[in-house]
DNA sequence: AGCCAGGACAAGT
DNA sequence: ACTTGTCATGGC
């Protein structure tokens, strides 16, 4: 089954390549194809349609929720650009949305991003699926479950070269699984106190968490601060966010990043 | 060769 | 409460 929405709704370059999320990857033709909760899903861009191909019969509401199709992200727009740097970021950026990622791989992603670049993250999380994810299709893998890494010791993650983050992993998988860090607990709570539960894992600080909490639980005040933000911060916002971006931090941080890393980088000075 | 990459953490002020 | 060095790896 299809959905079709517009390429001004949901752009996939900007969507996929903001580094919210790892496991989409773009063929030389412009078609991206990305593996969610063990599916391979396609999005393509016929003229100013996108069309989001490999979702099964009658399994819309859970991809309309992935995809957040059923935001109105110009109404969020339309509330930043209140603040004029964040309106200028919001008319470069359209056709972002925040996708709702399965929390344990948000998680692991996130983990595995400190102090580390895209290109290298994607190539340890390729590499973690393919030893530790069930085998969809010929070189296609599924995020593994923690229930599939229970046991795990660092030194089975050597091969991933994930280098100091290997056993903040091992520490991630092993509070799931005994239940530390429950996810429906998590997501009931207020933003503070899910913060502090997901950094009770070793590795895992204020940016990481906020990562998982803005990507995975679509908690929208969620605002993570990473080098870029922190720059952005100094030279617009060194009192913080303008009001109109109360509640929606995270809706601002991602056309944010995209605007000055992707569109306007020059207009920071670092 | 040295610096940086969507940081975290401990140790030092 | 704020600053600094360190952590493992790879690309430039």
């Amino acid at each position: 089954m299809k959905i079709t929405v517009s390429v001004k709704e949901l752009c996939p370059a900007r969507t996929f390549l903001c580094g919210q999320c790892f496991r989409w990857h773009e063929d030389e033709q412009g078609k991206f194809s990305g593996i969610v909760s063990g599916r391979e899903i396609t999005v393509t861009q016929k003229g100013d349609m996108v069309e989001i191909d490999g979702i099964p019969e009658n399994g819309g509401k859970f991809w309309r929720e992935y995809f957040d199709l059923d935001a109105d992200y110009s109404e969020y727009a339309l509330r930043l650009s209140e603040d004029e740097t964040l309106k200028k970021a919001c008319q470069a950026s359209w056709g972002i949305r925040i996708l709702k990622q399965e929390p344990f791989e948000t998680l692991i992603s996130f983990i595995i991003s400190q102090n580390n670049n895209i290109p290298r993250i994607s190539g340890i999380i390729s590499r973690f699926c393919q030893k530790f994810g069930a085998k969809i299709s010929e070189n296609s893998y599924a995020f593994p479950t923690a229930q599939r890494l229970s046991g795990i010791e660092e030194s089975d993650l050597a091969e991933l070269r994930a280098g100091f983050r290997a056993r903040y992993i091992v520490d991630a998988v092993s509070k799931v699984n005994n239940g530390e860090i429950n996810f429906e607990e998590i997501d009931a709570l207020s933003l503070d106190l899910a913060r502090e539960k997901l950094k009770s894992i070793v590795g895992v600080g204020d940016k990481v968490a906020d990562c998982v909490l803005l990507f995975a639980f679509h908690k929208l005040d969620a605002f993570p601060k990473d080098v870029w933000i922190k720059r952005i911060m100094n030279e617009y916002y060194p009192n913080g966010l303008p009001k109109c971006a109360e509640g929606i931090e995270g809706v601002a941080q991602q056309y944010l990043f995209d605007y000055f890393r992707n569109v306007q980088p020059f207009e920071i000075k670092v």
